[in-house]
DNA sequence: GCCTCATATAAATAACTACTCATATAGTAG
DNA sequence: CTACTATATGAGTAGTTATTTATATGAGGC
């Protein structure tokens, strides 16, 4: 691997981190999650504007982070690699810590919330 | 956990992807790994200027990317959770593929490396 | 063909960001 | 205290980005 190659993957994992990096963007990428989801479905899901859910998801598609298939009359967005989520959420954990998870936390048991509740396990 | 909460948690993650989402902070953020490194020891590994790497780690700093810790008249920088470097080289291998790793792999065996070189793994 | 719905694009702009240059602060040695 | 090194900060600026408004394209039904 030539020095170039590693700065190369730098900054291509950088663009996807830019592109993840924008609330909107982020946002709508949890949104579409495991599914394939309309541009008006996600209109409805982020409650911004069609202009501007189209100008993210052509920053996003151009990244290459969705993938898009047209049936009929609507086109549907879907991760390129799911996957994503996993490592979003992983991060997630690591940012918001003992704040909890993005959307339904799925796994913390309710021993553990109660100890959330009362911040008990928050020092 | 209300829906404010999850508002504010995408949030949050929406920052530090943006904070990541720099190629010279990523660069940065990588050549720290998991040790502890001087202002001055970044500078020499990223070519940037002192007031340029001065600069993007306090927003990283700001963003509880890192921490520092005075030494005498350095300030070393860390991670401050050095298991971000795990969630990175993941989103790397997704992003950059068959393409090869970020910096130095950690892993790939001989066997692996080798397959590499001859673009044997690369399909 | 025309109408409607779904989506994309273009242009304009305000806000933000990375960067440079100059300067300041803080620590240590003498 | 002075000199030197290490690091941070402030001001200025060019370039980028998110957003809005207006308009275009494209598919399906009539």
């Amino acid at each position: 691997m030539t020095n170039n190659d590693t700065i190369n993957n730098t900054e291509r994992l950088a663009r996807v981190l830019k592109v993840l990096g924008d609330s909107n963007r982020l946002g709508i990428a949890l949104s579409i999650g495991k599914d394939s989801r309309s541009v008006t479905e996600i209109v409805n899901a982020s409650g911004l504007s069609q202009t501007l859910v189209s100008f993210h998801l052509r920053i996003m598609r151009e990244a290459d982070v969705v993938r898009t298939e047209r049936n009929g009359p609507f086109i549907h967005y879907s991760l390129s690699d799911p996957a994503l989520l996993e490592v979003l959420f992983e991060l997630s954990r690591m940012i918001n810590g003992k704040r909890l998870r993005i959307e339904k936390t799925p796994e913390p048991t309710v021993k553990r919330a109660a100890e959330l509740k009362t911040g008990k396990a928050l020092k």
